[in-house]
DNA sequence: GTTCATTACGGATTCCGTAAGGATG
DNA sequence: CATCCTTACGGAATCCGTAATGAAC
């Protein structure tokens, strides 16, 4: 048994059970990869794919749990790269981050300015993306951490460490009716074409649970996927904005007016999604402190040793986060 | 990164750091060995040992969690021959047991019986070896399970599954005074020399606590690590003698009374060691369900999944344990 | 002087790429 | 007929053993 065989039957189980394909993503030829799974499997003396005639078209049961071992011990071989890289050279390396726009544009920057400016030899990578679509590149091992604030919880082999809770405020262009209101409610606001994020983003789902409670049907003119866009339509009167409090910026959004609406919807917490028995770099331990003063190295480590997302939560259930 | 060179580290850390040893062992060449680990430290970038001129001295830090991911991933090599084994043939296989002489003698014969009538293709090995030794060998992987009352929670790679308790017998020859009494007291019993298991045996320290607890110094004339052998001796005469219960057979033993000692000395209770995240064959579940009934596939299978014995603990805690 | 790890080197094996072959849809 | 996996084959790299070297105790 060769590693080199297990990340075969690995990729190849990644790429639709398709060899040539699987050939071209790791630059190497096919029938290499096509020989070396036949060996392994003759040594074990089971097949692990199911080959109609000469395509694969499914694991068998013994392949799928021998792949599911192959992705675990792949896993380790980075592991070990990484405690290398990590006594090589402590302040060198690279930190890549998954996250939604939302957090690269109001959460992140004053945290990755310090970062860079303490740690400037690690290289940052920010990926953007959906938050389903950054919570699989870190179960897949693409980037080190993601940060959003919803689906992360869909990939069972991620944990989740909660960072900060965050409101929402209501955004409308200066002289708006609502702008006299002392405290607006949610069925006022309702009474207005609204402009906010697009489903499965930045907390949307609570927005969401607010009016389903109260039973009202709310106009929502035009989604987005971030506050920028939005603050756009909405200068544009074409509707109510409701955005993530920390979205709107007293200078630059003077134009606009911030109604509080802590009152309407449910808090969002956002939260740092991580691969379960990853070897985490010294400078990786520095960022998440530095996001969540509260995520020390040995509170992380205690999570990461926890099996279960309910006891990660109850570790964390004392503390109080930082709230925006 | 070879699976190689990390069974090379992992077996040299485990001989002392010896490569001469290590080659030995393993059946290869010492400067094979040599070499690869040579290999890996510059593919690293970093020394996995420390030298001191031409002998191994220590492992670096980075060396020790290394060597420690290492570890797993050759269990894990392992879990993924045994998935094939099963899958190939369900009925074949080995099952090597580790176990003290009390259970091999007692508790085991009609288990190991019913086992080879209903499985007769799975061939059995029974290594038999101090509390300590045992358990080191499954935690090592040398056998699969072990069955022990003491020792098994020393190594924090095992996981414990309880399978009955038992409880104590005083052995006397026919005609001793104490025999005359209807229920005996420990101070009646510190009395008179004793005969019994040594220290780290079959629930040796249960023994002491109790006597420890009454302020009683009792005259431990003899010890030995098994049954037979203190039964010899209380039939010459040199004692009296504390034995588990089960040891005492009314047929074989005839000359020979038994008096209960349920009241003095608290019960033991006798537990399977396996190691942490292997994989069990089929037949292995079935042993383990004939010597202990409550353990079924489904119950081992979550508690195999806990990360913590306490919350194994916690599982089988309503479970009304069999006893003797 | 014995034990022990490293270096040197040659043979056998393994690995991997190109090219050709045969099955599927 | 386009796609896809398998077989065939040759060159390169790797692995592993023996023998020799040199340091540590």
């Amino acid at each position: 048994m060769k590693l080199q065989q297990l990340r075969y039957i690995w990729e190849v189980s990644k790429n639709n059970l398709n060899v040539s394909a699987t050939a071209e993503t790791i630059y190497t030829s096919q029938p290499g990869i096509s020989k070396q799974i036949r060996i392994l499997e003759d040594e074990l003396g089971i097949p692990i794919f199911i080959r109609n005639g000469k395509h694969l078209t499914d694991m068998t049961p013994a392949g799928k749990k021998i792949i599911a071992i192959a992705g675990e011990m792949l896993m380790q071989v980075e592991n070990i790269k990484n405690i290398a890289k990590e006594f090589r050279d402590e302040s060198k390396g690279q930190l890549s981050i998954a996250t939604t726009h939302t957090q690269a544009r109001y959460a992140l920057p004053p945290v990755i300015k310090s970062f860079m400016q303490d740690l400037p030899e690690v290289s940052l990578d920010i990926q953007q993306g959906t938050p389903v679509q950054i919570s699989e590149m870190v179960s897949q091992g693409k980037v080190d951490i993601a940060i959003a604030t919803e689906a992360i919880e869909l990939f069972d082999n991620l944990i989740m460490l909660p960072c900060y809770s965050w409101g929402r405020c209501i955004l409308v262009p200066k002289g708006h009716e609502l702008a006299k209101e002392q405290q607006v409610s949610l069925a006022k606001v309702a009474k207005y074409p609204l402009i906010t994020y697009v489903f499965g983003f930045t907390g949307r789902s609570k927005l969401d649970d607010a009016f389903n409670a109260e039973n009202l049907k709310p106009d929502v003119a035009l989604t987005a996927v971030d506050a920028d866009v939005i603050k756009t339509y909405v200068r544009l009167g074409l509707g109510v904005g409701i955005v993530a409090r920390m979205a709107y910026d007293e200078k630059i959004d003077d134009d606009l007016v911030a109604l509080d609406a802590s009152h309407l919807f449910a808090e969002s917490i956002t939260k740092i999604g991580i691969r379960k028995d990853t070897f985490l770099r010294g400078y990786m331990y520095e960022f998440i402190n530095k996001f969540a003063p509260h995520l020390s190295k040995e509170s992380i480590d205690m999570a990461m040793q926890l099996k279960e997302q309910s006891a990660i939560d109850a570790l964390f259930s004392e503390v109080e986060l930082p709230h925006y």
